[in-house]
DNA sequence: CCGAACCCTTGATCTGTCTCAAAGCGCAGC
DNA sequence: GCTGCGCTTTGAGACAGATCAAGGGTTCGG
């Protein structure tokens, strides 16, 4: 995930419009031009691509990223001034200032913290995919589910042995590519070789070098 | 394809070592640590995932990205001083200037234009990078080899209605993340359909407008 | 001109993952 | 406590693409 960037909202975002949106709003679409610059002050936010509005799925059927404010919402596109390539959903409730592509420009070429922010936070971003789209690369699914569970079982737990579950299994699977029953499946199958145990939003895991071994850490 | 950066090399860099690398050098492989920004000063190199070294499909297995000179080489890494996560090899003979770290993040925080080139650069490898994982999560194979060969017509060609395979058939497929046999199995079939002709090096485009209805554009 | 090495093509088969369908489970509202 | 609704689990089947194996072409060095 990229991580809040270390600085706070720089001074001239003080003038810019204050937004509020409640979890589940569509903040970007695929294809919509850029006419604005989007910082992200609290919430989490999901990038990647919907199903067809109006479908159970509608949310995010493929997700390529994810963005915690404070930070810039669309980095690539407003730098480029082109129309995103992805949809942007909003995961929790999140607070964003919205600032006119010229105004973002202007403040761009004049401000050296502002352009160093974005720079950073572009290549996080950035970096961030490429892991992602190497891991889909190289690994199976049973892999980077056994990947996903030792990352968040070191940021959730303080021993490092237990994962509480706190999004919709649905909403896992989704951020590893996998189809929802094929995570189901999974769990299944680690729980069954013993690397992991629990239930329901709780899991625990027995075997934390098999499941090393199986990520191909 | 990343394209070239508009601006020349800066002139601080006139004082960097130069270096020349035949095709097929690897230039940095995953794990590296980032000891140096490099500049690309001429030539054509490959990002991603090679196979087993000394293995037959040593090169590469599943291509990412791609950038031609001039630009900067890594600036994901370089940024970010962390170690690169995909393997880069020269696809042409390549031209480039080392510049040790410490030096390179001087020159980030006092020199404006590099800042600003560093940006747009990574902007552009990010989209680029992002367009490639949107289409190959929402579209089979054919599909993406059918927009390959649309986009190959439009650059390469005036009229538009022919390509000149420029690389081995075995690089197009691992750009476009696929087997060779696959590569190969889907051109037949285009072939068979009557979407396109020609053997060889050589591919007519006999039917863009199905070619590109087949592509999802 | 020959041979070796590699590329491309084709066929047969295998495998991982998705899809569809149906049956539990859990939570919210009545 | 019931009732529904959506989430999760499980099973059976389908399918795209990978892999393995073999044949024919091309390129290059000698």
């Amino acid at each position: 995930m990229l991580s809040p960037s270390s600085t706070p909202p720089p001074s001239f975002l003080a003038s810019a419009r204050l937004e509020r949106c409640a979890a589940g709003t569509v903040l970007l679409s695929r294809g919509d031009p850029t006419v604005a610059a989007w910082y992200l002050e609290s919430g989490l936010v999901l990038t990647g691509i919907s199903g067809e509005p109006g479908s159970r799925d509608e949310l995010l059927e493929h997700q390529l990223g994810q963005m915690q404010g404070p930070c810039w919402l669309n980095p690539t596109a407003a730098v480029l001034s082109l129309p995103a390539v992805v949809d942007v959903v909003a995961q929790t409730e999140v607070v964003l200032r919205k600032m006119p592509m010229a105004e973002f420009q202007t403040a761009l070429a004049a401000n050296r913290q502002l352009s160093t922010t974005m720079l950073t936070g572009l290549a996080q971003a950035h970096r961030e995919q490429t892991e992602l789209a190497v891991s889909r690369l190289a690994k199976g699914a049973e892999a980077r589910c056994a990947e996903w569970l030792l990352q968040h079982a070191e940021s959730n737990d303080k021993g490092g042995c237990a994962v509480q579950l706190q999004q919709r299994k649905r909403l896992i699977a989704a951020q590893l590519g996998i189809a929802p029953e094929t995570l189901s499946r999974v769990l299944r199958h680690l729980r069954e070789r013993s690397l992991i145990s629990g239930s329901g939003r709780t899991v625990n895991l027995v075997d934390p070098s098999g499941l090393r071994s199986l990520a191909g850490v």
